[in-house]
DNA sequence: GTTATTGCAAACAATTTGCACCCAC
DNA sequence: GTGGGTGCAAATTGTTTGCAATAAC
């Protein structure tokens, strides 16, 4: 049988997502495509992607981490009721950039903005929406 | 025999803190400071402490949760190399918030800010400083 | 043959939970 | 007595590693 190139079977899914996604769930998605991969190769593939630059990896408060492409770059408002990430149109860092003091000379080579709060569909709404997973904090 | 304050403990040990600190690391500093405290115990004080607001939780791209005092908020540049966090003077959130357009209605509650790179000690060295961890990435 | 990649299972690390114990009241 | 806080150990979760099997060359 023709081995399968696993690693650009995850660049692709990874370019089909909305927003970041968890190793896990990475896994998930490709078996139920039938792929017959294992959690350890998704693993092992995207620790690649990230030692070559290719990937965003987002660690949450919590301690999960999501992964995007590199090359898209984008920040997300993160719904911390239904966990929902909503894509900001552009990144605002070579703006901000400018604005800013460092106390000591820093090299920046990369950056991580998150904005946590509520989606406009969770505001005011009493409890449990939108998502199955529990609500963070 | 008395029965230690242990939520004051550990706010007053973050207090001290120059850096975000882990659960764990927070747990040992505890314990050679000769305090008998268990793990768990920890772990239960952070997650109240958060509950109530008064943490901040930075998610590092490889899944390690720092904790900080919310009161201080401070954002903190990151060197990649020997890990050293070095905290920005002031946050510039306030500033920058008028500038951001969002796709729909949000209401931003909390943000995370990390800049990731090499700090001035460390540009231009040719292998481990600094640390004992290993580098980042 | 050699080499790199794979799946599985075991190992590992960080965190949470169960539970009996103890102190303050 | 009750109730909340605690330490320890076990359980859980997310990730990494060891290793034999296999495909590409």
């Amino acid at each position: 049988m023709a081995r399968p190139d696993h690693r650009r079977l995850i660049l692709e899914t990874l370019q089909k997502q909305e927003q970041p996604i968890s190793a896990q769930a990475l896994f998930a998605q490709l078996r139920q495509q039938g792929q017959t991969i294992g959690l350890a190769t998704v693993y092992r593939i995207l620790s690649h992607l990230r030692r070559e630059g290719l990937l965003c990896c987002h660690g949450q408060p919590e301690g999960e981490i999501l992964y995007s492409l590199a090359e898209h770059h984008y920040h997300y408002l993160t719904c911390i009721r239904c966990r929902r990430m909503i894509r900001l149109p552009a990144c605002p860092w070579q703006e901000w950039e400018k604005t800013l003091k460092f106390p000591e000379p820093f090299q920046v080579l990369y950056h991580e903005l998150q904005l946590f709060g509520l989606c406009h569909l969770c505001q005011g709404l009493p409890k449990e929406v939108g998502g199955s997973k529990t609500p963070l904090q």
